[in-house]
DNA sequence: AAAATTTAAATTGTATACATTTTATGATGT
DNA sequence: ACATCATAAAATGTATACAATTTAAATTTT
């Protein structure tokens, strides 16, 4: 299951449509997608099937693929379904937690901090890093692929909320309470501090959403 | 996105992989099963990715996909988060509830009733059937998704509680409780109902998971 | 002119053939 | 006998070709 082609396509795809550089709404071709990366269409076909399992992609009848339009019902949802799912993986990495692995969680902080202005991109990908190798350690492989995939689904949100300057400081600060509450294996804490991380994000977005219709 | 032969495949695939007709834990083939379905390996490859981004295959390094063991982990994982995630629904669901879907709801729970020995594979399709057309009116399409992929998930563990004669009663009668608060708006009380309905089956069937390894 | 039917174009699904990668086998050397 | 490397076999990934389906256009009919 190495598909070379085919994973190039998709995650160039996943890139395009994270970075909004592709029409909303309207069916893919896979000819004209064949043409654009130079490749036949079964590649095209893998990656397309792909993106649809993982939502970045919906069918519209039998016309082919869409890239969903923004929804602000759906960005509400997929965050009240974080901020319950997610804290429900702190007790097994308070169990687990090792030095090294607050460690290199600390790392993925402080690279944020010092790189000032970094793309909405890259800091999304940084804050995932540091949620997930905290989760890691957890070792629930059924609860952690479902984060995840919820992490996934929300990324073509990220960044109409962290275009704030306000939000990545804000954003931080939680971030370094969160590590020491895991540090002192406060699970309480640790859990109320990350349901108000996520439930706040969630906020800000879906009013972001909703009065931008 | 209309495939026809894939679609067979995948079907048949999924109904072997609930009924533990195929051998778990080994990599499957892509040329055995266009043998066996007389198909070439393009329908069954696209069955196979469908299959592995539902989560009933998993890969096993560059060897292919492989049926993934069961695991008490897994199943109290995906029933914890289900316990969390369902009655988010049941607001918009008893905002937007009509007498005709009650009377939906109700045939379905008729049907199990009647029919006194459905096998576990029916009796879960029509246990599903119910909640889904309760959840659908809420027309909130990703809560509805996130559920309906932590139901799929759920199926090839069920069949291990609902053989009880004792848990099919007892199931029948919490659903009808439940359409009963809905039916009365009793938004606490229906969510609390659906809470417990869902914690006990994933109780008695992680318990039953942790004692037959 | 509007609706319905037919025809052609475009698009997707599938099969076959080939290329590439991976896994297994066996030879070689120490 | 064990490890290492070379070779052959098997399996997967990809391209091309063809078939079936769907969409659009054109024609006919009322």
């Amino acid at each position: 299951m190495n598909k070379q082609l085919g994973n190039k396509v998709y995650q160039q795809l996943k890139c395009d449509i994270r970075n909004h550089d592709l029409p909303v709404g309207v069916p893919l071709k896979q000819q004209a997608l064949s043409d654009k990366y130079a490749v036949s269409r079964i590649p095209i076909r893998d990656a397309l099937q792909q993106l649809k399992a993982e939502g970045w992609l919906v069918s519209v009848g039998k016309r082919g693929l869409m890239i969903p339009p923004l929804c602000a019902d759906e960005a509400e949802d997929l965050y009240r379904i974080r901020v319950e799912v997610e804290p429900m993986i702190l007790p097994y990495v308070i169990e687990s937690m090792t030095n090294q692995v607050l460690g290199e969680a600390e790392d993925f902080l402080n690279i944020i901090d010092s790189n000032q202005s970094l793309g909405v991109l890259e800091h999304g990908e940084l804050n995932w890093q540091f949620h997930a190798v905290l989760y890691k350690v957890a070792k629930r492989s059924t609860l952690f692929n479902t984060i995840s995939s919820l992490h996934q689904q929300c990324e073509r949100y990220i960044g109409f909320h962290t275009r704030n300057l306000g939000y990545k400081v804000q954003s931080q600060e939680e971030h370094y309470h969160l590590l020491t509450a895991i540090r002192n294996r406060n699970l309480r804490e640790s859990q109320a501090i990350l349901k108000a991380h996520i439930g706040k994000a969630g906020e800000q977005l879906t009013d972001y959403l909703k009065n931008n219709p």
